[in-house]
DNA sequence: CAGCATCCTTATCGATACTG
DNA sequence: CAGTATCGATAAGGATGCTG
């Protein structure tokens, strides 16, 4: 494994991803990915387990724009985790997919969702024990 | 257990949980953990693996202001998910720490961050791939 | 149907100053 | 040290109208 070799043959050690550096790129995929609709996007197409058309996804995330939508699956693509297909051009038929690495990035996020529904009585009986003691 | 009797006991079945639904807590819940610096937050106290000061996290997430770091820990607080420690009042003592179900949450946040970091090449040769297709 | 362009509103955020 | 309050800048988001 050439251990203790590293340090010498390489002449400037470039430094890891780091998303708690705000200058790396890691910081700024990691908010394509929490942002407000990122989640929930990679998440619908991961449940529905085969390619969604565009009108599909927008009645599965209720209260998402035409705007907002377009703009999530265009950075979304574009950091490669989702793929675009055009089926036809009249009509519009335009469909979906998550790539290998998008479903792996969603299974996170989706475990993320199941314990937030799952556990939001615990988070509903936190608040309101925050709101009693101060106010 | 009194099974099979449920469904005729309840009067109307309250929904379950349901990020999709834009009028679900479970929404809002999902926001402050996946916001802009609500996974960063939790993160850093994970990987602390020990209860730190409110300067401590701010060193450790570049970029966040005194600001946002309060904000963001007053919303993990009150959702229960951060539990907050006063050992002095003067010089001011304040420790942070995860609480159990923080910990639950934290731990496909921090999967999360690992998968972004480790597959950073890709996302950018996707990225560079994309650009260069349209401009 | 898919989705962009424009306009405008709203929420977010950062800087600064200040307090216990 | 650990915050809070106020303010101004900026970016995110929604509504609408339009196009292939």
């Amino acid at each position: 494994m050439s251990v203790g070799s590293d340090t010498e043959t390489v002449g400037a050690a470039i430094p890891p991803p780091n998303v708690f550096s705000s200058a790396c790129a890691s910081r700024e995929t990691l908010q394509h990915l929490t942002g407000r609709w990122g989640t929930l996007t990679l998440a619908a197409l991961l449940l529905a387990e085969a390619p969604l058309r565009f009108g599909e996804i927008r009645r599965r995330i209720d209260g998402i724009s035409d705007r907002m939508l377009s703009q999530t699956l265009n950075q979304l693509e574009r950091d490669g985790f989702v793929e675009r297909h055009v089926l036809s051009n009249i009509p519009p038929h335009v469909e979906y997919a998550l790539t290998t690495l998008g479903r792996r990035i969603a299974e996170p996020l989706l475990a993320l969702i199941g314990l937030v529904e799952g556990e939001l009585p615990s988070v509903l009986a936190a608040r309101a024990a925050y709101d009693r003691r101060d106010g």
